[in-house]
RNA sequence: CGGGGUGUGGUGUAACGGCUAACAUGCUUGUUUUGGGUACAAGUGACUCCGGGUUCGAAUCCCGGCUCCCCGACCA
């Protein structure tokens, strides 16, 4: 894309009302904007981010078998008093607006209860077993305090899974295709390393649950991890007799503040036994189905990885995640130079490579200091002193290595690695 | 929800209770410049968050509300 025809600018200061690092930096390239506390658009480079981690995620979903769809963000309240979760008091985030019919409705936080409701349309028999699905979908949540730009918002988007088995065992094994699933997601979005799957509160139906976490300054949860052992535990359930379980020592923990960016649990048969989500077992009986659920926060992953790549000129994408993988440059009022640019970019682009071409009569200075503050992975400098220097200027976001191409191995340069 | 702050052109800031609310940036026009936000000139742009009150006079003081930020609480 031509970048003069990019709708949204990049500002030198940023917003008087944003504090954290990843709203600053997502505010002042573009990235996104505020509607108000805990609510922010996506603009195009945003959206494209966004598109890109759900990607990943769908990718991984769908190898162990997940099948996505989408539900409605508008619920009925009769779903959530079955369980009793409709009452303000029992669950405090709920968004709730009434039917000019007459009638409440809330807006899903959660779709725990719909799609049990809705499952029971569909699983009858044992043989209708296991059914894996999932979406993604914007949350609505009444926090009593939105925090830290993307971290934790009133309406956000989460990647929701639901597993549907048929006994513990079934469940279990694909509780632990989850976990890896996950950890590939963490891996390819480039926070696998400091991300620590983490021993929970369990709730109801389970001892543990399981959360992801990753290291960031900017998180609300700290946990104790052993980096050796792999061991990871939320503050929330460390005590004397989770230490003994997992067998790990006080003194072999370190302490860090984490943000936790999934979660996965297991609902036993306790929920669709509440909701009455029965199917016909192989020797006639009826028996209660095994639910899991497994999330992962999409938006708040971008805003971990913002606060955790990026460096003091601004944001660092990972390749798989960058809105564009490079970003085109050209210097001077040299019209050879500036068609030579040009060039380049329509030869990329047709290779299938994602180029945003600043083809904007600015300074030198000011496409830099945009290029580093947009973050993609790679900046190609085409201007006379590129090609003095025997071509095209590569320079990588992440590290600042720079190299000289010639323009005729450029495609070469990207697709052959 | 408890506590602490905050609110002034699009953005970032300034202004003792007192002149036409200032500066920077952005945006427009022209000239200039082209490897780290080039320089100059001329323009543009604000019911100072809202509602009351005090005062000869309020961006400024008082009361009420709202907003946003931070700390805490909360967070299947």
């Amino acid at each position: 894309m031509k970048q003069s025809k990019l709708f949204t600018k990049t500002r030198k200061e940023a917003p008087s009302d944003e504090t954290s690092k990843n709203a600053q930096l997502l505010i002042r390239a573009g990235y996104i904007h505020k509607e108000m506390a805990g609510v922010y658009d996506l603009l195009p480079l945003g959206s494209k981010v966004v598109e890109n981690i759900k990607e990943i995620v769908r990718q991984e979903m769908n190898a162990i078998g997940g099948q996505e769809f989408i539900m409605s963000s508008l619920q009925s309240k009769d779903v959530w008093t079955a369980t009793k979760r409709w009452d303000d008091d029992v669950v405090d985030v709920w968004f709730k607006s009434t039917l000019n019919a007459g009638g409440e409705v809330g807006f899903g936080w959660s779709h725990e209860e719909p799609i049990t409701e809705m499952m029971k349309s569909h699983l009858s028999s044992y043989k209708d077993l296991p059914a894996y699905v999932y979406q993604f979908q914007n949350k609505f949540r009444n926090e009593l305090r939105a925090k830290a730009g993307m971290m934790r918002g009133r309406e956000f988007i989460m990647k929701d899974m639901y597993s549907f088995s048929l006994d513990a065992e079934h469940h279990e094994d694909f509780y632990q295709k989850t976990i890896q699933a996950y950890q590939r997601c963490y891996d390819r979005l480039g926070i696998g390393n400091d991300t620590f799957i983490t021993f929970a509160g369990g709730g109801a139906f389970t001892e543990f649950s399981h959360e992801f976490q990753t290291i960031c300054d900017t998180g609300e949860d700290e946990i104790y991890i052993n980096r050796e052992k792999g061991i990871a535990i939320n503050d929330e359930v460390y005590n004397d007799d989770t230490l003994k379980k997992l067998g790990v020592t006080a003194g072999e923990l370190e302490k860090v503040t984490t943000a936790e960016v999934g979660n996965i649990f297991n609902f036993g048969t306790q929920k669709c036994a509440d909701m009455n989500l029965l199917v016909t077992s192989e020797e006639g009986k009826q028996i209660p189905v095994y639910l899991g659920s497994y999330g992962i926060g999409i938006t708040r992953v971008m805003g971990v990885i913002v606060e955790n790549l990026a460096d003091d000129k601004g944001i660092v994408w990972p390749e798989e995640i960058a809105p564009f993988t490079i970003h085109l440059l050209t210097f001077g009022n040299n019209e050879n130079i500036f068609r030579e640019a040009e060039s380049l970019y329509h030869d990329l682009e047709n290779a299938g490579i994602e180029v945003l071409f600043d083809d904007r009569d600015l300074g030198p200075g000011q496409k830099l200091n945009d290029a580093d503050l947009m973050g993609m992975p790679y900046r190609i400098v085409v201007s006379e002193k590129s090609a003095e220097k025997g071509g095209v200027e590569i320079t990588k976001r992440a590290t600042g290595d720079v190299e000289f191409v010639d323009p005729a191995r450029l495609i070469a340069y990207f697709t052959e690695g």
